[in-house]
DNA sequence: ATTAGCACTCTCCAGCCGAGAGTGCTAACG
DNA sequence: CGTTAGCACTCTCGGCTGGAGAGTGCTAAT
């Protein structure tokens, strides 16, 4: 059922079929069709178009009787093929702006708290927004604080000037300048390697080093490595998951529920967010395609931003009925707003 | 009707009663009281005790010939007077030092986060963990560390080992030097004083001082009230929310939709559990109480916790049926721990 | 004071019916 | 030959009904 095999005719109605779905989340009958739209055939003709997209799997019948709905594979012709674009009002441009890029600089975890809520409200989906990986970014500088009697926070400045700190729990006999002289070591044999690497790197070309202190560098390591693998569950905002209780199609309560969990157990949907991020650009994961548990019925529309080069994921995840010709607009606008923000 | 007016009879039927519609969620009738209960007494005679108690305000009937189900006031008086609570079983004590305190230490946000998700899923309740309040903190420490070309972390270390960054922007001619200068000069005249204070006092302390650069100065007082008040959004965390879905006072989409959205709000729930936390140890706030607009049918188990001179408070929500008599421990001793790990 | 008995009320569920919507097919039409 | 009018058919949905069941409140007996 390749989108070419379709004529003319069965594309129009396609789309219109959609279009008028999307906006209303009733089954669409071959009447109102002809009466709603400008296509200038009969309500039988439109039926017969119809049962043919019925043959092509693009759309189906709940029950005999019904008008019909789109099926996963006519959403997917429908974005891949048939949309056209809303370009993002002014307005709204700067809305985003305002609430993005505004204020004095925060840390990066606020940020993606931030945008995960704008997309939420803009959208009325749900917000998700993933932190960038940061085991692709360069060290630029390593500080070690030591704020308590056996404490030290590790402060990692990333190329691109982005900051991440952990804490780590040192032994109370290490002293004040066995500390700096690590730290200095540190910086000279570790900048400009990436913070995914330092797991490997850092005990070769430290070893020999007869300033740092071995314990303080194991330690590092391990500090440095729970920042790109463990925070993971830190690292995703979900926001506005209240606004699927508006949408129809969520009014099942076992329906709503396998959703909110599934969002709950986090891994998956990081999972899932990753995976789209490796792609440049936008993506529409539609229905089964998004393979999470009991999201069967919903849609994601994602994008990758960058900061120098750690990259990271954001989207809107909602029922498959939703407004992809506005949406994929507003998604990319603000995975490039976040783009810019970061870089600065 | 305080509860001295209740003769030994009517305290009897009630708590039975409220055991009874806690575990079945339906609404209770004098036979099964009679037959489930060693009461003595027959359904006829338990009807009239029921009588009195509806007179009272303490239960009610959904409809005629239905059994009775317990008011807020109910619930109350139950809570203050006829719970008999349930100590934590080794067990659970077990798993809850396990999740909690285990593991190496961890930034103040990771514990919340990490305390939220326990006290979900040992309750089957939403958690909620409100990290401390900062502004009661004593600065310890504080450290200017620059990160990137015009960016500098203000690490604040607090009395009792906790510690906060904020990032700052500075202007690019500040150098090296006068960095230090300064750092060194907030931390002779700053420390010591608590961190709601600073605002204040900064200025006035700091405006004689010849090595302090005032840029940075008035820069780091503006850090340093992010730290305590705009933190407030980022300082709930909220877990378990999928839990309500599974009890059936919440089957009504209307009423679930409400209480997730006025949660998600934040600011309603943060406000609250703020407020619970100036009483020392435990509270029970049912229904009405809860006074968060469309959470009605809610009860939060909340208790405070503190680390040193500054405090916090954590709890669950969930449907007025719950089983006080267990989760009053639940949290309780999960305040309890948090205290202990935050002061270590 | 307690209890057995009983009439009464209310909910819940299953079944039924008619209205309405929308289809697929067939036959007529240009 | 593509398009369309007409029509029989199917399925859902809302409202109505009636019976079963649960639980009460009252009264009279113990």
């Amino acid at each position: 059922m390749a989108f070419e095999t379709l004529n003319g005719r069965e594309k129009q109605i396609l789309r219109v079929l959609i279009d008028h779905y999307v906006s209303t989340a009733e089954p669409v009958g071959s009447r109102v069709l002809a009466n709603r739209y400008p296509i200038g055939l009969s309500p039988a003709t439109i039926r017969n178009t119809m049962q043919d997209l019925e043959e092509f799997g693009l759309i189906r019948q709940p029950h005999t009787s019904a008008g019909r709905v789109p099926t996963d594979e006519g959403y997917r012709t429908y974005v891949d093929n048939l949309i056209d674009r809303q370009p993002i009002t002014p307005d709204l441009a700067k809305t985003l702006q305002d609430k993005l890029a505004a204020e004095h600089m925060r840390a990066v975890d606020d940020i993606m708290a931030q945008a995960a809520h704008v997309l939420a409200s803009v959208t009325s989906q749900i917000g998700v927004t993933l932190a960038p990986r940061f085991d692709r970014g360069v060290v630029s500088r390593i500080e070690l604080v030591p704020v308590a009697e056996c404490r030290v926070l590790v402060v990692l400045g990333i190329q691109s000037g982005l900051v991440r700190t952990v804490l780590m729990e040192v032994a109370s006999d290490i002293d004040q300048r066995s500390m700096e002289e690590t730290q200095r070591a540190l910086n000279e044999r570790l900048a400009g390697q990436t913070l995914g690497s330092l797991k490997m790197i850092a005990p070769e070309r430290l070893k020999d080093d007869h300033r740092a202190d071995p314990r303080l560098v194991k330690l590092f390591v391990e500090a440095a490595e729970d920042l790109t693998g463990n925070a993971a569950g830190e690292s995703l905002h979900v926001e506005g998951t209240s606004n699927l209780f508006s949408q129809p199609e969520f009014a099942d309560h076992q329906v709503l529920g396998s959703i909110l969990r599934v969002i709950e157990k986090r891994t998956p949907l990081v999972d899932l967010l990753r995976q789209r991020g490796i792609g440049e650009g936008i993506v529409v994961t539609i229905g089964r395609e998004v393979n999470l548990e009991g999201a069967e019925g919903c849609s994601l529309v994602s994008a990758a931003y960058r900061a120098g080069e750690v990259e990271g994921t954001i989207g809107i995840l909602g029922p498959m009925r939703m407004e992809y010709a506005k949406l994929v607009s507003i998604v990319e606008y603000t995975a490039q707003l976040l783009s810019e923000q970061m870089e600065t």
